[in-house]
DNA sequence: AGAGTGATCATG
DNA sequence: ATGATCACTCTC
């Protein structure tokens, strides 16, 4: 018996941050372009806490033309570009009134890889593919129209739940990446990933 | 270690 | 209006 795949729901990411980004490792990202799947086994995320993290764009509590979007409620999409080249993959967490976020910082290709060489044609293979979140983002499609997208209807942009349980064993996490302004935040172990020794 | 790239945001 | 900054990647 063929069993569809099960679509994350808003409810799991309306809820506390850490959690989204702990349970999102081994979870499949999928992206629908043209018909064309692409997907991808999460294995690396980061969290970011609003406005307690000194390293979270909204950390300011101003809404503005780009934080806006940490507002809508858990499940939406928050898209930037960075370094003017490339973008950054987030889903939203939490409540409208709690701008939070996690970062998909890297997968695992798994389906669409011809159209992912296609977009990423220097890649030496698959790992290298979406490794990164810029490199997630390019070889995924993602670029700003995604932003304020739903995660949650199953239509563009969706996560659906992994076939493998992870155990804690497999989950690591240390400080997040390139936030040296960020203060004491600096040192947060807010970075999950999978160790890639059970990853094959 | 340095370059590339442009939106964003705090200044004024 | 201006300018510094940047949740990155690639090449050396």
């Amino acid at each position: 018996m063929l069993t569809e795949a099960q679509i994350l729901g808003s409810d799991f990411y309306q809820q506390d941050t850490i959690n989204v980004a702990e349970q999102l490792l081994g979870q499949k990202l999928v992206v629908q372009v043209k018909g064309r799947r692409l997907s991808g086994i999460i294995n690396e995320t980061e969290a970011y806490l609003g406005l307690q993290d000194p390293a979270c764009h909204s950390c300011s509590g101003v809404k503005t033309a780009r934080t806006k979007t940490f507002y809508l409620s858990g499940g939406h999409a928050y898209v930037y570009l960075i370094y003017g080249m490339y973008y950054c993959f987030n889903i939203v967490t939490m409540g409208p009134s709690q701008p939070e976020a996690v970062l998909i910082r890297s997968v695992l290709p798994v389906e669409g890889l011809s159209t992912m060489y296609q977009r990423s044609p220097t890649a030496k293979n698959d790992i290298l593919l979406a490794n990164g979140p810029g490199k997630l983002c390019r070889s995924f499609a993602i670029d700003k129209s995604f932003n304020e997208k739903p995660v949650f209807t199953g239509r563009e942009v969706f996560v659906e739940k992994g076939d493998k349980h992870i155990p804690r064993e497999w989950v690591e996490s240390g400080p997040r990446i390139g936030i040296g302004y960020a203060q004491d935040a600096v040192h947060w172990p807010l970075r999950y990933y999978l160790d890639p020794q059970y990853l094959v």
